[in-house]
DNA sequence: TAATTTTAGTCAATCGGTTGACTAACCTAG
DNA sequence: CTAGGTTAGTCAACCGATTGACTAAAATTA
């Protein structure tokens, strides 16, 4: 790597080259070089010169100085992410969608994960520092009202992630409806008679279409159905709602879990009852992850496209912030059901 | 919120005001806003000159345009995190550490999830962009010498989490060998006779660490021991050494995972060959989180202080970045045992 | 009162890229 | 041969905040 001209604090540390160091050893101006990296369609250079030019980009190592691009173009190549819960592995799936794309894309992330009661404050610091071009949103638990009332305040270009907001204007979600449906039409091939659904908080639209999806699955099969809403969605809510359904005296033979953690709270009350499953009761959840596989026992899912709805949430934030329209995308990849012990595949 | 003089999009969008409208309304020259809203010692002004700006300010709505802040300054104010794996419990402890204290001080983190193979890449984005200040690397898994290779390279302000790496002169880990011993010795109240232990690449120094603890405890409580190596540390790995130690023979009494995710996988194995936990052989690992709670049984843990880890390491990492001295810190909150059912905890 | 220090603030250069406007040389066609 | 159009590139004004150098007035000191 070439030695540059400023040699202030070298024998410290490599100083990086600016476009002027690469216009002067390839003898052009600045303003072509940029042209050049970026290229613009107004470049018009000979071959020759932009092969010098390119040289020169390799020689010196050079690359833009993002925070100087950010000033001129107010365009910061940064989105930002907000999340509740790193740890929780739906969520973790969408990371890896939207980091996948914006790795493709060359767009950092910025993540703020908002536990409860700083929100606020996370997405005020994120917003206002106005480091990020646009904002993803994926909080199952951020209320409809604060979430309109900060994004309309701020005018930003957002994007909800699962979720659907009134007077949000863009939003990518998957087929919920659908989910829920395979999962009963999986549980209702069992004999099945009497079965259960978990929930989370019902004010959410991911919630009642999931709701939906297991009603209309539960109609077609003729099942009975119990309906038990939490207003979380994380283990110990499905851990509750197994002991309440499995203190009943009629309990269901099959559950229904809206989230893989709920789930996973199932299973640990049916142990904690001593209750079998499958042979008691059989549990699917929506949601795969690998987890599922390492359960006692395996836990049937189904596959929700939580990667791909994470990095078509980004194509769409950056058509809005590139002035496209906005709108609700449920990305198609279909639900795929995974069948493991719990719901009582045979035995290793 | 008052309006602007730039007009220009302002039927679109808001327009922030920059320093200089700060400076308009208040009278004075926008050096001097730009003093006092960073308290610059050298801000000489009248108590009531700085209210004046403040009220400005405040009537603006005034916030730093980061970029040009950025760009004058050449510090970011960002940190970069880069991580193998974000669904991983110990990880997001990590995470949250870090958020936590980054938000406390003002840093944005851009985060880099580096999935195998495209290790490289992600590294030098973060790095070349020039985005952030400084980086934490928090993975179990790139080669040291990789790691050696790029750091130094780069010459950035670079903090390893959770592990050590010859050459990189800044590191915060925990104490993995007391921690370990701490579950050994805690297996060994059970009339354990023949210990088995379940450990990540041993090229890493946090897995020979732990192995370093391990047998300290095995050897203090006088028990038998058995070694699995693992090339990973995850899930997949521990069911694969629970196999193969509970396919012997002589089966050992106790085991330690040095993952809580190995202890997943141990505890899916068992459950797989019909062997009981805690009754036929008792598991502790390391990391706790919530899961631990929810599997059937729950795990037994010792916890280790991974969020202070994140925290304290954005500490270093800034102290480096201000020109302060490097060094490897070791956290020093106690690991603590965590008593759950996998370990004989009587049931319920 | 004159000399000196302090206080209160201003000036202007600068960070590194980008982009609209402009020019000079060359080519083509009539 | 020359008007008109390309091609190849240059010029210079930004973007918004920071900071060293400087000045005028006020306060203090001798």
């Amino acid at each position: 790597m070439a030695t540059v001209k400023n040699e202030k604090a070298s024998h410290v540390q490599q100083v990086r080259a600016t476009i002027r160091d690469v216009a002067r050893i390839a003898k052009v101006d600045p303003s072509l070089v940029s042209r050049i990296v970026n290229n613009d369609p107004k470049a018009s250079a000979s071959p020759a010169t932009r092969q010098r030019v390119l040289d020169a980009v390799q020689e010196l190592g050079y690359r833009a100085n993002s925070a100087a691009r950010m000033l001129k173009t107010a365009r910061t190549q940064m989105i930002g992410l907000l999340l509740p819960d790193m740890a929780n592995p739906m969520y973790s799936a969408i990371i890896t969608g939207v980091e996948q794309r914006c790795k493709e894309l060359g767009y950092g992330i910025l993540i703020g994960d908002h536990a409860e009661g700083d929100s606020e404050k996370t997405f005020t610091d994120l917003l206002e520092r106005g480091q990020v071009d646009g904002l993803l949103i994926a909080s199952g638990t951020l209320s409809d009202t604060f979430l309109k009332k900060e994004i309309l305040d701020h005018y930003k270009s957002v994007v909800m992630v699962n979720r659907r907001v009134k007077g949000v204007s863009a939003s990518v979600t998957v087929n919920d409806e659908l989910g829920a449906s395979i999962a009963v039409d999986h549980l209702a091939q069992f004999g099945t008679k009497y079965i259960a659904g978990i929930f989370g908080p019902q004010i959410i639209d991911t919630a009642q279409r999931r709701r939906k999806g297991f009603e209309s699955a539960v109609a077609r099969n003729k099942l009975k159905q119990i309906v038990v809403e939490k207003n979380s969605w994380g283990m110990e809510a499905g851990r509750e709602a197994g002991l309440e359904l499995l203190s009943k005296k009629v309990k269901p033979d099959a559950v229904f879990a809206s989230t893989i953690m709920m789930g996973i709270g199932f299973i640990r009350a049916a142990h904690e009852l001593g209750i079998d499953i499958p042979n008691n009761v059989r549990v699917a959840a929506l949601h795969d992850s690998d987890i599922a596989n390492y359960l006692s026992p395996s836990l049937t899912t189904v596959h929700l496209p939580t990667v791909e709805m994470g990095s078509q949430s980004v194509d769409l934030l950056l058509r809005i912030i590139g002035g496209g329209s906005p709108g609700h995308l449920i990305v198609d990849t279909p639900p795929v059901l995974v069948a493991r012990d719990s719901t009582g595949k045979p035995k290793r």
